[in-house]
DNA sequence: TTGTAAGCGTTATCAC
DNA sequence: GTGATAACGCTTACAA
């Protein structure tokens, strides 16, 4: 049944294939001149039409557009933008174009830009300098109206100085001093805060923390969070619960191992990030005592809640970040929007691994 | 420590920040213009060695390019694709711009065209007719030099005509007839055949099938693989072990639910799509089931491999397909390439999922 | 209200 | 080799 159904679209498809062969200009679009020929108008007129606002008599404006029907004319982006110096695109520099972290804010970014009539173009910075300058540089010639940059080892005067040469910027996941304004971040400190703090609550007194390098800016700030919670309950700081190492499921691995060697003793772990928590989990499993460990992570990626035992994490709200961004860069660009936000708050969520175990077993 | 660092940073910024009020149009990029008048020659020889291979005198080419540093010059991408028609970008649709599914097949496909000196444009088109059509209409007018599309609502005659207008297609898991050399797909049966086969050699011989709805190409083929592995073990196809509903996990719960409460025999489940089996695997779990059931899925998304116990699954050539993707629209935008494939072949990822269980237990 | 014409920053076709 | 000059498709004063 679906052989047929299959066949009968196949052969349509065939028929227009062979109906029209391929002529490299069939691109012949429609351009405004030639609406304005048939309109018996000028292209100025054609123009304002197309602008909508301007004032033109309404016999002109019903004639042009129905020409421009007829002749299935669309307006080039490009020469509009060549004339007008605006591009209506938005530029994105992100550091991983695949990975469960930028999907979401890429997402829900490109949604409020798009229904703003905008375009997003998205880059792949890699997380390195030289790359992210290309990805900028490419990005500016082309140009945009505004860039959203997720960069982590460009400088900071860099970014200051790219915004003040007429490319506003939207900076995510980075504040720089004096340029507040056009930075968008999580609240880290109040994310390590609420893990800790929760597992506290729960009797843990001895919480490590498997952090990521503490070169990242990120990484201490949740380690402040970690340590208000500590104060609160009166529990000292102890630097030997305390690693760092990568962002990723190997630094994960390295750090519990070096704890577990170290035979520290400990009930409960705080990871940097979810990928972190999951190399822990493995090295726990390995030496059976992932049921017995409390775990939080950090950024809630989709797949925590599908681990089993499923991930407690600190909820990193991605997509609000992206709709923020998209925002304020189309405020940048000119475009009425709503206010924005700077500091995004984090929350808990506590899944399974929270409950896993009694603190003194 | 890392204090005095951010500090040392912020104040530098402040100080640029400072020492430059922002002015609307610092924008005076350095036009051709501009190159030609300080170095002395016409716009025309500046044009010929912005573009190479044209005959300019040694020291005329030597001065030009003196200029251009000296005024950081940065040709108009946007001036040069007017002129010459070509906008050096390449569009790209997908039915979900997060997720793990189309997150690496941007991520590479991004990589060969930006080494291709090519600018990749990726919009959404949400898996829904309207919105695919939209967001092809929106690269369109960009324009862009060829489109990598993922659409599935799209009919078959608009992709064609597309193409035939001009906007060259490469299209992404889809088959079109007399359409083949434009398409990239996988091999879907030969996934199906993979995994039922080897769980028909593990012994089982009773293997459900949990698929995604039949109105996808994808799993009709995918359930001609499953047919096949049975045909050459000689067991007889059963139609009630063989469902089909939403290629997400609640289409997998819905599915696993029934299969169970039909009081179906059976010892090993092939999923559709990774997805599925997450869910069919929930309600197994619910049932003291998941230890004691052989599952496969399909795609083999990042996350498999940290399921407890790991999900074995097909697996399907992502990056691959990115990659291919982007030469072929490259070839097609006039940039030479190496040749394509235009079949992918999956294979069968052995993980902890698969050895779970003994047939008869 | 409408048209003319001068841009926008390139490339490309001519002559010289 | 090199330089005018006309496109490319649109916007936008400035006139009418």
């Amino acid at each position: 049944m679906f052989q047929l159904l299959n066949n009968t679209k196949n052969n349509q498809a065939l028929a227009t294939l062979e109906a029209q062969p391929l002529t490299e200009d069939n691109k012949n679009m429609a351009t405004i001149k030639d609406v304005a020929k048939l309109a018996g108008v000028s292209k100025a007129t054609v123009s304002r039409v197309l602008n909508g606002n301007e004032r033109v008599s309404q016999i002109a404006r019903d004639k042009v557009k129905q020409t421009m029907k007829e002749l299935g004319y669309k307006p080039s982006a490009l020469a509009q933008a060549l004339a007008t110096n605006r591009s209506r695109t938005i530029g994105m520099v992100v550091s991983d174009l695949s990975g469960p972290f930028f999907g979401p804010i890429m997402k829900s970014a490109e949604k409020v830009i798009r229904d703003a009539g905008f375009q997003l173009v998205v880059t792949n910075g890699h997380g390195q300098e030289d790359r992210e300058r290309e990805a900028i540089e490419f990005m500016t010639n082309r140009p945009v109206d505004a860039l959203i940059l997720t960069v982590f080892a460009l400088p900071e005067e860099e970014i200051v100085e790219l915004h003040r040469n007429g490319t506003p910027i939207v900076l995510l996941n980075r504040r720089i001093q004096g340029f507040e304004d056009n930075c968008i971040y999580l609240d880290n400190k109040q994310g390590g805060y609420l893990a800790t703090k929760r597992m506290l609550e729960l009797g843990h007194d001895r919480v490590a923390f498997l952090a990521g390098h503490f070169t990242h800016p990120d990484s201490l700030e949740r380690l402040e969070g970690y340590q208000q919670a500590l104060d609160e309950f009166g529990i000292p700081f102890r630097q030997d619960l305390v690693f760092d190492d990568d962002y990723n499921e190997d630094g994960g691995r390295r750090m519990c191992q070096k704890l577990l060697n170290l035979k520290r003793d400990f009930s409960a772990i705080f990871c940097g990030n979810d990928l972190i928590a999951i190399g822990a989990r493995d090295v726990l499993n390995q030496h059976g005592k992932l049921q017995s460990t409390c775990m939080v992570g950090f950024d809630d990626v989709t797949f925590a809640q599908y681990l089993n035992p499923s991930l407690s994490s600190v909820f990193f709200p991605v997509e609000q970040m992206g709709e923020r961004a998209g925002h304020m860069a189309l405020a940048m660009a000119g475009h009425k929007t709503a206010a924005v936000t700077h500091v995004l708050q984090p929350r808990l969520i506590e899944r399974e691994s929270l409950m896993a175990a009694q603190p003194n077993d």
